[in-house]
DNA sequence: CGATTCACCTGAAAGGTTTCAATGACGCAA
DNA sequence: TTGCGTCATTGAAACCTTTCAGGTGAATCG
């Protein structure tokens, strides 16, 4: 059993030059229609396979993108990885992923190891702006294109808009008459904008005051830590709404202020989340969120980075996209928590 | 600005020859201390960056893993994903995803693509069992490990053993008294070892029925049409218990069933889901499910595949892990639903 | 009939690395 | 002095493809 056949063995059985093999599948209106069925047909029989490391070697990068995403656990992200393979197959190209996990070493490490396989551009939501490493690979002329709260010049980027989605939530939160509003999240760098937006609607009006919770992660399980501070407060202090920095928290913080009826969603305390995941509308109160457009989101990196990748008068651009609310009966009204809310909502 | 900076532009500014270069990163210890930190201080003032396809090309196939996943979408598959990228990184490898999306021709698209990047390996959840494809991949060498339902001779398999699953599942519905159960999931042979796990308990005992309802795949939207047909039977002919073969459907089914306080959970149906994704213990009524052990499954997947390639006297190896049943509120005798039962069969 | 075109095919270079046999330099024992 | 072992380094081959300048023979044109 001949163990590696190339393009050279098939050349050979074939009987003809390795150049015209590489036609056939590259130029197959280079060569005649005899010999490009004949080629073909040994190279079923002889189960050749070409060899996209010497291909992409020879063309001086390929048909690659990459892709590191904060945390693949995470279903918003995985949303968005799932938006970018689609978008990138629909421009011909395969998008490989890296999760950071959050990990400042893996993120260089993935954009190193992008760097050594020559990918064609990178699409990275950063853990915490731009590093020394990103700039790097930027001055070495890779296309980098940022999902980020902030627009950094010299980079493109998709600032997901979460002033204006704090905006929206707090606005929210004033409207059915609550007073005092936690926001839940961190690190704050992180999810400043979203803070920033808050703040700035809760300053417009009077009498209603805006606390910061902070949390180490945006997990399930720090927002059911947060959920116990908020139990642990007096009544008379407590916030009577939170807006949690995304859905994962508000999920967790649900199951903290559930498990012990002592406070009830939304009569208690209002909760919007942020993302609008799959699950906000399952959860055990459906979740008032703020949903973002991820399929466009995708569109728009992908877009962006080829451009960059291949228009030499590229330059850089920042987009935002503005989210939108979904109310659901974690904030809804009188008969809230009821069932009957469940149905709001959701996707078409 | 040098635009391309490789091995030998190092070598010529370092007044040494391409090989030394080459050993200065590779076998350090082959060349002596001087001039190693001479050329490691030329690569960085050069902001040389090894190129991994010329790497790979020689070495004949690197460092990377090919993973294959049904649909990162769902949670249990980026789970699993993220297991995977873990132990692969333990191991010393990188895994590339890709996404099948339940498509054949997506599948085909990214075995064709791993084997011409030359991948170490491919793990892969196959959408229904071997494919030529795969055959004639493993013909050629590639070691291919499979997540599946059913143990393939000739491929090394993880078989997530669906049957003690789907008895553990109808047993403690028949141990909570119920005694008309409905299996919810399909295709069917995507989940056939759940379905037949099922019926063998109900079929050592008495009076039990076990009626199977279709879906076209697994999504929180086909457990919400499977929960509509549900409500649709005759209050007589109802099942009073519902498997659902994942944790998504038995999510859809949730919200159909709650939507319209006709039925209440479990008070009038018992549900069970499967997997144990993370929000079925936030659900809108905590999911009794069974889990199966990701982080284990990613480690031995990544271990097979790899001693497939090393070892040239691997023998293919079917590995069942057993899953466990974490009873929540959606089964729960009396109190049900109470949100008191949130805490139970958290995650540590 | 010679020249021009055309379609098809060829052979070799190039791309950046690793590896390996070979070389050079050096010290040391005989 | 010669011979020998060590250590550091070298240069070229090999990995597999793509590309490009050119070559061949047949058909077409004047």
């Amino acid at each position: 059993m001949a163990r590696r056949v190339g393009i050279r063995e098939v050349a050979d059985a074939a009987g003809v030059s390795v150049g015209t093999v590489s036609h056939v599948m590259n130029k197959p209106h280079l060569v005649s229609e005899a010999t490009r069925t004949r080629v073909r047909s040994v190279m079923l029989e002889l189960g050749f396979v070409r060899n996209d490391l010497a291909r992409q070697l020879k063309m001086g990068g390929g048909t690659t993108l990459g892709m590191i995403v904060l945390n693949v656990a995470n279903p918003f992200f995985a949303d968005l990885a799932h938006a970018c393979e689609t978008a990138g197959e629909q421009a011909g190209h395969t998008v490989v992923f890296g999760s950071s996990d959050q990990l400042p070493e893996r993120e260089d490490r993935y954009l190193d190891l992008f760097e050594e396989q020559r990918v064609r551009g990178v699409i990275i939501a950063p853990l915490l702006g731009t590093t020394d490493r990103m700039h790097r690979l930027r001055e070495r002329g890779m296309p980098v294109v940022l999902f980020d709260i902030h627009a950094e010049s010299g980079f493109c980027s998709i600032t997901m808009d979460g002033r204006v989605g704090g905006e929206l939530a707090a606005q929210h939160l004033i409207d059915i008459g609550r007073s005092h509003i936690a926001f839940v999240g961190g690190p704050l760098h992180q999810v400043e904008d979203r803070w920033l937006g808050a703040q700035g609607v809760c300053a417009r009006h009077r009498g209603v005051q805006l606390t910061h919770i902070d949390t180490p992660d945006q997990t399930i399980a720090d927002g059911r830590v947060a959920g116990e501070m908020l139990k642990a407060i007096p009544a008379e202090d407590r916030p009577d709404a939170v807006f949690a920095a995304n859905d994962l928290l508000a999920i967790g913080l649900l199951q903290a202020l559930m498990v012990s009826r002592e406070l009830r969603v939304p009569e208690d305390i209002a909760i919007v989340g942020y993302d609008d995941i799959d699950y906000a509308q399952s959860a055990i109160v459906p979740l008032t969120t703020v949903r973002q457009p991820v399929d466009q989101l995708a569109e728009h990196a992908v877009r962006l980075v080829l451009d960059e990748a291949d228009n030499p008068e590229h330059v850089h651009e920042h987009r935002g996209l503005r989210p939108e609310l979904v109310v659901r009966a974690s904030t809804a009204g009188n008969d809230a928590a009821a069932p009957a809310a469940l149905g709001t909502g959701n996707h078409p």
